[in-house]
DNA sequence: TCAAAAGTGTTCATTATACACCCATGA
DNA sequence: TCATGGGTGTATAATGAACACTTTTGA
């Protein structure tokens, strides 16, 4: 029913045919073309953004479609990943992690073309767009429809959103979306945006402190009609340090 | 700074030349070779063990290697992880997730190959292995090294483990492990055995219980040389329709 | 002085943790 | 009768959830 390992190192002597060449090996399989697409998303008038650009295939002309490139030759995905996210916002330093591969043999109306979805996360504020290519902008994420996007980008999209709302919870992935000095509202702001929640303010706070890994900037707000909040960082070396012990948040 | 929505939309008049046949732009892509790998996850003695076979490749000669395939032409990637499934173990109605994408270029010694990571669960009791070609059989994933295995597939392996462990403190997934019935003894060995940990019996079967996805089967065990322990089924169904509600498991 | 959001504590309910004894079975 | 693990409850600590008023600022 079930193999011993003794058993079956004993039945080494009918061994198969051993491949020798291992280029002649690879030779011998298919290949696909390989993309990668960049789920970009930004936080912004306390609101959830994606960038998007333009598509410029006739076949989806007005429809909006994810930053994205095939794989050069020798190039691992996440540099390929990363590169796109270079050449087309100018943007450095940024967060960014594989999610999923997509497969579907017709996703791509030219043909089979699997793609690798990377997510990223920047702060709108800070990384100001340079290159503006083909209506290159943020877009809302709640207001996009399938039939507004390109291929199978609105599966993509939402494949990267729900995987933003989990991993938020797990680590404070969502700060790199705000400003280098932020509020206590504007990280509220950030979780009710990105999980579609409301949460009770005091108890948010609260949670945050206990957590420590804020530091006081002693600094305030400006320019808000209200009385200003003080103003944060987020001590990263901190949690990069207690990060084992830290097992998330929970609302 | 920010492009916003309107501004962007204007900027329409200056547009770029579309691309029309979508077959030639494909075409220009370079072509990459892709496999999928297995990482097929039993729990046999209180151990966690995966599948492996003897490498067939005369540079690996003596190394495990996960079972992989390439992907045929026009098949989707979660359909090849499945064949390679069935068809080196025999085994149907497997779980089975996509986990992640590795690219290193110089992964495979026969030139650029990607390989999609699959991850499986199953009962080493109930899936009987029918096909023992290349020494096939289940491997204790606590000893292996990094030198026993060929590629990439030690990191591949931790990568999946990794993942095992996280993904079973949010989701039943483990259960797929027993057997149909099973005592509360074997699925706290499972947990502990998976996570590598020590769990207080009390507070674990309270936990079980309070989840309320056991049916007792009004069974026992039997052959064993102690009291004998009531055998349970997981509720799958009651799992299903509550599993928005379900926030995990935690110890 | 008004509007708007900042800042702050306590109570209650739930959940996690730690811990020890008797029971049923096979050998 | 003994060895082995099955089965059970309680007390304490920690955490989460609900909730309202005063303060500061700009308009």
């Amino acid at each position: 029913m079930l193999v011993d390992e003794s058993a079956a190192t004993t039945k080494q002597s009918k061994e198969p045919a051993m491949i020798k060449d291992v280029f002649k090996l690879v030779e011998g399989y298919p290949r696909v073309p390989i993309t990668v697409d960049c789920v970009i998303f930004g936080f912004d008038q306390n609101v959830l953004k994606v960038l998007l650009i333009r598509s410029d295939i006739e076949m989806f002309r007005g429809k909006w479609s994810l930053l994205g490139d095939f794989a050069h030759d020798d190039e691992e995905l996440d540099g390929a990943a990363y590169r796109v996210l270079q050449s087309r916002t100018g943007m450095e330093d940024v967060y960014l992690e594989q999610v999923k591969t997509f497969s579907n043999p017709k996703r791509h109306p030219g043909g089979r073309v699997l793609t690798v979805a990377y997510c990223s996360l920047l702060n709108t504020e800070h990384h100001a767009l340079k290159i503006l290519d083909n209506e290159l902008h943020w877009h809302a994420v709640k207001n996009l429809q399938k039939e507004d996007m390109a291929f199978d980008h609105k599966e993509i999209l939402d494949t990267c959103h729900a995987w933003l709302q989990k991993r938020m919870m797990e680590h404070p992935l969502g700060l790199t979306l705000l400003p280098e000095k932020f509020s206590l509202r504007e990280l509220q702001n950030l979780y009710e945006g990105v999980l579609d929640v409301k949460l009770d303010r005091r108890n948010f706070r609260k949670k945050f402190f206990s957590m420590d890994f804020l530091i006081d900037t002693g600094e305030y707000e400006d320019d808000v009609p209200h009385r200003p909040g003080r103003l944060y960082r987020f001590d990263y070396k901190k949690y990069e340090h207690n990060k084992r012990k830290w097992t998330g948040i929970e609302f």
